[in-house]
DNA sequence: ACCACCTCCTGATCGC
DNA sequence: TGCGATCAGGAGGTGG
């Protein structure tokens, strides 16, 4: 499922392949994936040039002329890119027409992805990006701190939880927990402040690793098509079940957190 | 404010 | 082998 890591890697990838290119069509299959009118979106974006592309946490943003596009890839949403204009296959939702004479298309299985197109001069306060919270490198450790030490929920729970830390998915808060060796079922309130700070140390380095390998090519997720992450050979407990802990050599093992499946070193993870 | 639970969706996997 | 049931999961919504 794209994280952080994977978003970025996503975004590089569209960055050398649309940016500075007019939207002069789009076709729409699957109505809901937009946040929107079908006809209004169309009406609004038809015409306008993809300026630069950003990203906030696990959202990609399409900076556009006067609006941006705001789309979450949720599980398995993924863009492919066409020479030509062919119909929209099965799992294809959104197929963006550029100037180029090419086609983008928006592909997603299970059909979570979400896109928002608003006006660039006020995103920001507006759904989704307004209850979004700092990524790992934004954030204090004063802050994550008192975000979390009153709460009695969960610590992998409250790390997954995007207006606390944004970013951080399935994968990567297994592997951070991992690496400041806390376990996913501990309670806000009894991190301490060093765990904090080992807690927010430990999600910069895992994300920053995960970034320089491209992400992570794990189940269905593929940055685009041809394009491979390959953080999952760093993996350290994540999807590692029965497999020697890289520390201590006890076995990985597989619990539920929250309805997560969830990886931890029962050993190394307090 | 906080927290548990439900929903969306479909391919893969499980159980009989 | 077949086929219905269950599972996976990010985040918004609901209700306590």
């Amino acid at each position: 499922m794209p994280e952080l890591p994977e978003v970025e890697t996503v975004r590089r990838t569209l960055e050398s392949l649309i940016k500075g290119k007019k939207i002069t069509q789009v076709v729409i299959s699957y109505p809901k994936i937009i946040h929107m009118d079908q006809a209004l979106f169309q009406k609004k974006i038809v015409g306008q040039t993809i300026q630069d592309l950003d990203r906030m946490g696990k959202y990609l943003i399409w900076k556009l002329d006067q609006d941006v596009l705001i789309i979450h890839l949720r599980m398995e949403g993924r863009f492919y890119i066409k020479k030509e204009d062919v119909p929209l296959s099965k799992h294809e939702h959104v197929g963006f027409h550029l100037s180029s004479g090419e086609v983008l298309t928006y592909h997603d299985v299970r059909k979570f992805g979400t896109m928002d197109l608003l006006p660039i001069d006020n995103y920001l306060q507006l759904d989704p990006l307004n209850r979004l919270g700092k990524e790992p490198k934004d954030l204090t450790y004063d802050a994550f701190y008192e975000k979390i030490k009153k709460r009695h929920t969960e610590i992998k729970a409250i790390m997954l939880d995007q207006s606390v830390i944004a970013g951080l998915g399935n994968i990567y808060v297994d592997e951070t927990l991992f690496q400041a060796k806390v376990h996913p079922e501990r309670k806000g309130i009894t991190i301490t402040k060093n765990e904090a700070i080992k807690l927010l140390d430990a999600a910069r380095w895992v994300l920053n690793e995960a970034i320089k390998q491209g992400g992570t090519t794990i189940r269905t997720f593929q940055a685009m098509d041809g394009v491979h992450g390959r953080f999952q050979n760093e993996l350290a407990v994540h999807t590692k079940v029965s497999k020697p802990c890289p520390i201590c050599q006890t076995p990985i093992i597989k619990i539920k957190v929250k309805g997560r499946g969830t990886y931890v070193c029962p050993n190394c993870q307090t």
